[in-house]
DNA sequence: GTCAGAACTGTCCGATCGGTCAGCTAAGGT
DNA sequence: ACCTTAGCTGACCGATCGGACAGTTCTGAC
């Protein structure tokens, strides 16, 4: 059978995102991915350049959200930045629960990823947002990152309101960035 | 140079936890371990029957410290056994924060391992004691612990008294899960 | 029907992984 | 001085990884 190349290419993004979300990007080989789109390993390098390239294209809505937050910092400082910055990361975490956990699931080395350069441009401007602390700020984000979303992870199948998830979310995290911002 | 046997172990542990925080289990190589203790790939295989073997050990007191957990819920029921169990999580990733980050760092693999049968077993009894809602209760123990362990290592560099940060964890991990126990 | 090009694949490659093994070296008992 | 043994290593192995590439199959325009 032969799809189309827009078909193809999304059938390729959609198993790869499942399997990059619940095994992370190491613990999926590209036998695996092309194994669950039901075609050869092969097929997978003609409709991408190399398995980055998938990676890269399933997060660059993140990214593209993400600058766009930046923009918006860019306008404010001190505390109405760093609130801004939180409330954004905790808008970005839920509109895309599974691109932010296949972040996290290999967050080390999501972080030194050259070809992210949306997501890492803006984690500077994040860090930028939220400095004045002590340690290591960059740090901090990314682990906020990372918990909001295992946080979305762990409660996909709750029955808490998104609502009152939003709100807890967004009060946790500016209570112990040590911001008191209400 | 020739370090004796437990010096050497104690060693290698140290390394490989470090790493396997930092860059998760699969992200490690025994290359990798050898270098940062200044030996040879060999020589960590001499020490520890394989790789695996390693991380055993490395996560053995957190398995000992669930296992008491364990027996202490035997005793309980319902909610009390709901609150006792996540208050126990809570302490226990407290205690283990690095052991527990590790733990998360591949949590998909953590939990299909035969050879954690401490950890395993306890988190069975974990998905008794929480269970009695819609959706797979084991994913959210796990996402919940996982959530602790990015928690506590992100805010690892914040002045949050650990006692605000433990209260504040136990009352949203409760009211998250559903139960509603003061 | 023909044919150009898109879609696809089998096969091979170098690198790296975890792990094995025979052998080297240094230390301590006698 | 001799020998056992614990500690250690270089070299090697099979498996698997991401990726390259020549060649095959399908499809739509004419």
């Amino acid at each position: 059978m032969t799809r189309s190349a827009t078909t193809m290419r999304a059938d390729i993004l959609e198993s790869a995102a499942r399997l990059f979300a619940t095994v992370g990007f190491r613990g999926t080989s590209l036998q695996d991915i092309a194994s669950d789109v039901g075609c050869s390993k092969a097929s997978l390098l003609y409709h991408f350049t190399n398995k980055d390239a998938i990676l890269t294209e399933l997060l660059s809505p993140v990214g593209r959200e993400l600058a766009e937050l930046e923009e918006r910092l860019a306008g404010l400082d001190g505390d109405e930045a760093a609130h801004a910055a939180v409330a954004g990361l905790v808008e970005s975490s839920l509109r895309f629960r599974r691109e932010i956990t296949i972040l996290m699931q290999d967050l080390d080395a999501m972080t030194a990823r050259p070809e992210l350069p949306d997501i890492n441009a803006v984690i500077e401007r994040l860090v930028d947002a939220l400095t004045g602390r002590s340690g290591d700020p960059r740090a901090r984000v990314w682990g906020w990152m990372a918990l909001l979303g295992v946080a979305l992870t762990g409660a996909g199948d709750l029955a808490v309101p998104e609502e009152t998830l939003r709100a807890e979310l967004t009060r946790g995290a500016l209570r112990t960035l040590g911001r008191s911002i209400d």
